[in-house]
DNA sequence: AGAAATTAAATCGCGTCACAAAAAAATAGA
DNA sequence: TCTATTTTTTTGTGACGCGATTTAATTTCT
């Protein structure tokens, strides 16, 4: 039970702050105050703590003064890009993406190396990672330790707050401690999350779902995940567990029934069907769905029927999850998503049977093919929004800023 | 977007303290302190206001030594009952229940009607609503503008903050302003909130998970209704929706599929046998699941595979919601539960089969036969928890106790 | 019985917070 | 240069939570 003291406030406020900064881009104290409804001395206190603190730099612009604009300009504040910088990873079964970014989510440096690593052992895996993390932190050309946070993203249940993976088709085992693993490796501070939560913060930062504090995620790929976002935050169980649709069961009875992971996954899609050279080469290559939709397109009716098959289970699970959380807006990514039409008709076909009369306008479906790199910046995202929300610099006492304001760095173009 | 200000961290405050004495019943400042983690301070000045609004009173026991407890004695503090009156009414197909309760939620009069209200006009059953209110109000022998709230559960689907009932087996109507028409002829404070998630409020703070900030409930009565209890709050949709799970598709295909509702619902149990005069009138009375259990125990096998159907479809859902929401508890309610092991055995069997392996441990399911009066009882704590939120005397500043008391109470609109 | 010890609750003083009002800063137009 | 205008900072006020101190109410010891 969290009690409320005056540290608890400005936190808060510190917090809106920077959120409102970071969604706007560029923006100035009394734009912050009409968004945030805080009043301007308190904006000027925060702010200035801000950029003590070097997390946000003052922007005098000079011109874009648009005319018949009389008095004191306005002084635009910035994310400072150099406040921190993160790396995001995605691992997937057949591939691992990096992203190195700066504060802002700009990302500096991406890598993304098609491997195959699922059911290769922790230490390996560790090791691979360790290895893309060190090669992408090169590329962007900065050293190890100006690095602030490592958030690895990857399929499965994840237990946020001690980072370990309770179950992931990633790993033998189960209950794998991945978040010491790396930490001890890197020597840096790391969070484990899971890939559908990581590209729901991509989409909430960057993508499709910038204006919303509500919306679901549906990860459709090796597995099918699920990122919930409620509030403006990540929704997670009662136990901090990572969600998941794959294990959502099908059926009214357990003879006739299967998960939908067996239903909507690619492996399911595929059931085993690798007899073509070229399907397992672009399969290994993590373009296995998009050779899938080419056999399709010149008359593969097996697989046809599958994608068919995988639709309609998700237009139905779609649906029970509209029904369950009521959000504005799906968001559908995933390289499932490739196979186009074959998979998307059934899907809009049977979640419109699905969906009770009443939720029908209730929600959006929208599709969003995305790419690698925004997986991996979605986990770098996960890494900002903890930097976020509890500054490493004291979120503590307003000092006296009359001393120290004139670091106001001008900077014009 | 809330700011966070000191009269927003006193509320806070102030809520947690007036919880804390609810859950407790009576309790010292001290211990209020340990288990609030507020200093002893803060709780003086908190516990002090409270009790100049007249929510709380100061309870010198004088006996109660155990011996050996030497210093000043603690003072214990309890809820004041008479702080504020509602009345709580669950309406059912069948059935409408009342109940006035104090500010403890003690049940000052309960009230039974049995009738059948589903599908009659809405005003006809505003009318009856309003009767059943009045009467009870009269049988607890307090006059109507001594009720500060009335709370209305119904089931279906409900827009908590405006009010209206998007959907329920009850109306004919969708969208109805229930709200509105119950305030219109009362002229009380009204909530409307669906059945479930009234029930689910009376389990958390009288019945199966006073200890717990987050479980699940399914309620299987003539719909199947679903309450969230996340962080110690009602969830509620992203648009304040109501949940519910008789809508949850069972099934991976459009053709195969069928909602919840139409599987394990108490209609779909019976299926249209009506042909049983003895059944016909216990379904009146809502004794219909008591009846048919009966009957099955003496041989009825279409009933008994009924049974089994509704409950293996049932345990699938309840796997869905675990893997979704990972509670540590599930508790079931409702009529349907008169079944007894003709819907539980299948209901637990299919569960265990449907429940991922690394889940199995995390939720444990609950049986709890409520009676009436507590679903009513729930909806009048759905109304106390908006009391307590938002205390209608002003939160405002600390008065020094000593010799203000009498200023506030100015209520204006 | 009276003093000492012990525990609970209230009070005081401090630092912090948000905010309103006033002052200062920075620019455009006269 | 001077005035009007808009933004930002400074100043002053009321409220908050908390640690230290004081007062209150008991029990235990002598």
């Amino acid at each position: 039970m969290k009690t409320a003291d005056p540290e608890l406030m400005r936190a808060i406020n510190r917090f809106h702050v920077l959120d409102t900064i970071r969604r706007f881009g560029s923006i100035s104290r009394v734009e912050i105050g009409e968004r945030t409804q805080l009043s301007a001395t308190t904006i000027s206190a925060i702010t200035g703590s801000l950029i003590d603190d070097g997390l946000i730099t003052p922007l005098h612009v000079g011109d874009l003064r648009s005319g018949g604009n009389r008095g004191r300009p306005r002084v635009m504040l910035t994310l400072n890009p150099k406040a921190a910088l993160v790396v995001g990873a995605k691992i997937a079964a057949n591939r691992m993406s990096f992203a190195v970014t700066n504060f802002q989510g700009d990302v500096l440096a991406g890598l993304t190396l098609p491997m195959r690593v699922d059911r290769l052992p922790v230490q390996v895996i560790a090791d691979l990672v360790e290895d893309g993390v060190r090669r992408c932190v090169l590329d962007a050309g900065v050293a190890m330790d100006e690095i602030k946070t490592v958030a690895l993203s990857l399929p499965g249940i994840v237990e946020h707050g001690t980072g370990r993976v309770r179950s992931s088709s990633i790993f033998r085992d189960t209950d794998v401690p991945l978040k010491e693993a790396i930490k001890k490796r890197l020597g840096i501070d790391t969070i484990v999350e899971s890939d559908a939560n990581a590209i729901t913060m991509a989409q909430h930062w960057f993508g499709q779902a910038r204006e919303l504090d509500d919306f679901v995620l549906v990860a459709i790929e090796e597995n099918i995940g699920l990122g919930v976002m409620h509030g403006g935050q990540l929704f997670r169980g009662a136990r901090e567990l990572s969600l998941t649709l794959g294990d959502m069961v099908m059926g009214a009875s357990p003879d006739g029934a299967a998960k939908l992971a067996t239903l909507a996954s690619e492996t399911a899609i595929l059931n085993g069907d690798y007899d073509d050279a070229r399907l397992r080469d672009a399969i290994r290559l993590g373009q296995g769905m998009r050779q899938v939709r080419g056999m399709i397109d010149s008359g593969h009716v097996e697989l046809q029927a599958a994608a068919r098959r995988a639709g309609a289970a998700l237009g139905i699970a779609i649906a029970n999850l509209v029904a369950l959380f009521a959000p504005p807006r799906v968001i559908l990514v995933g390289s499932s998503l490739a196979l186009g039409d074959h998979l998307l008709a059934p899907l809009h076909d049977s979640f419109a049977k699905a969906i009770p009369e009443q939720l029908k306008t209730v929600a959006q479906i929208i599709i969003d093919d995305v790419d690698d790199e925004l997986w991996a910046r979605g986990a770098a995202a996960v890494a900002l929004g903890e930097l976020y929300g509890s500054p490493w610099g004291t979120t503590g006492p307003a000092r006296s800023h009359t001393h120290t304001q004139n670091q106001n760095v001008v900077v014009e173009d």
